[in-house]
DNA sequence: TTGACTTCGTGAACATTGTTCATACAACAG
DNA sequence: CTGTTGTATGAACAATGTTCACGAAGTCAA
């Protein structure tokens, strides 16, 4: 009956999502875990190095299925015979949208999630997962038949992701009425709206400058 | 001499603000600020509720220099008679860029602050602050020949801003090469260059849907 | 079976930190 | 001089991350 060590570190996982849901950062406290998953202390520390561990982990969980709820959400449209380039942009930033609200407490941990402290080596699990998210919205755009090399949709596709992300955190800082869901659906139909519209007039590369100073 | 109340407040949040820069929000702790204003724990706490009072107070600081950053730009762009509507936004948005990596510590603390505990009262000093640096936008955006009435400029203004905001959060949470900073500002190009296409050819209000499921 | 070796759980113990509070001191009013 | 008021102080408390010596339980060889 006693769990594997596998099993245990799940459990685990699954009480710090919670507690990040919760609390945040601040709420995952070792000796709650160890507690909730009927353990001790020390256990825990076998199970993780620490507690930056613990909650990088959890991220990792929650940028999967992130994904997957991105993949799942192509598939949708797919399944629909939706071709319209901007219907599918609106259909993927939703998903993400959902996504977040239905994360309220770890997802502001996940982004404040600090990484400073992580091996030397560039390109780590992270970076990873979150180029197969841009990957996703990357092939949504060469769905349309806008004239962009794969470098220069690369970068719309990155674009938009850093945008829609800013609209949904910058929305999520102030105090989350259901006024403020409202808000983030009517800036992102914006920006989708004119993203769409000025790729379509090809308005986003005919000036190539440097940064001003 | 001995310094006053107000100016061991200014000198706290001084050292305060170099903390927060270097380590980020763990970094702030009472007895570090403590021995470097050269007074006692017990006095910080003279001076400031807790430390979460003193990471507010830095962070309105902040924003007041933000939001005189961007002011500056302004005047500098009225005094050059600078009237395309495409240079000013991006010299705002530069003007921001910079700003972030001045602060390169600080500022993921400030968007990482956690302000649930605040008073009940809706719209706080945070809020007004906020909105300032939005009507600064906003008050650009007017200078276009767009079609816009006050509220949709408003909701550009609003789009605007939090897509750069995450474009340079989202830029700042890989690690921060010095290509890094070029990836941004690639991306506020991209974006600027696009949303000022989409609101000339009218592609930000043609459909008006709800949010899909 | 016995003994050695490995693996892992345990919780006491330590270091760090936020926060409080009784005490002491300094300035000033009457 | 006495009382009051405001402030500085640092010891003390509680919460928390992390470590570690101990021991139990399993494994394997002789």
């Amino acid at each position: 009956m006693a769990l594997d060590k596998e099993e245990m570190s799940e459990k685990v996982l699954a009480i710090a999502e919670a507690l990040l849901n919760e609390g945040g950062a601040a709420n995952l406290k070792a000796r709650t875990i160890a507690e909730q998953a009927g353990i001790s202390v020390g256990s825990v520390y076998n199970l993780f190095a620490d507690l930056d561990e613990v909650h990088r982990a959890v991220n990792m969980r929650l940028l999967d299925r992130l994904g997957a709820a991105g993949i799942a959400a192509m598939a949708d449209l797919e399944r629909q015979g939706v071709t319209d380039v901007r219907h599918r942009i609106l259909a993927m930033a939703a998903a993400y949208v959902r996504f977040v609200e239905a994360h309220p407490g770890s997802w502001p941990a996940v982004l404040a999630f600090n990484r400073r402290r992580a091996t030397r080596p560039g390109p780590d699990a992270y970076d990873a997962l979150l180029d197969e998210l841009f990957g996703i919205v990357a092939g949504v755009l060469k769905a349309g038949d806008f004239d962009l090399d794969d470098e220069r949709r690369a970068l719309a596709a990155r674009t938009l992701w850093s945008s829609v992300h800013g609209i949904v955190t910058s929305g999520y800082v102030a105090n989350s009425d259901s006024r403020q869901a409202e808000e983030i659906w009517r800036q992102v139909e914006l920006l989708v709206g004119v993203f769409v519209k000025g790729l379509e007039h090809g308005g986003a590369f005919e000036h190539a400058e440097t940064k001003p100073q």
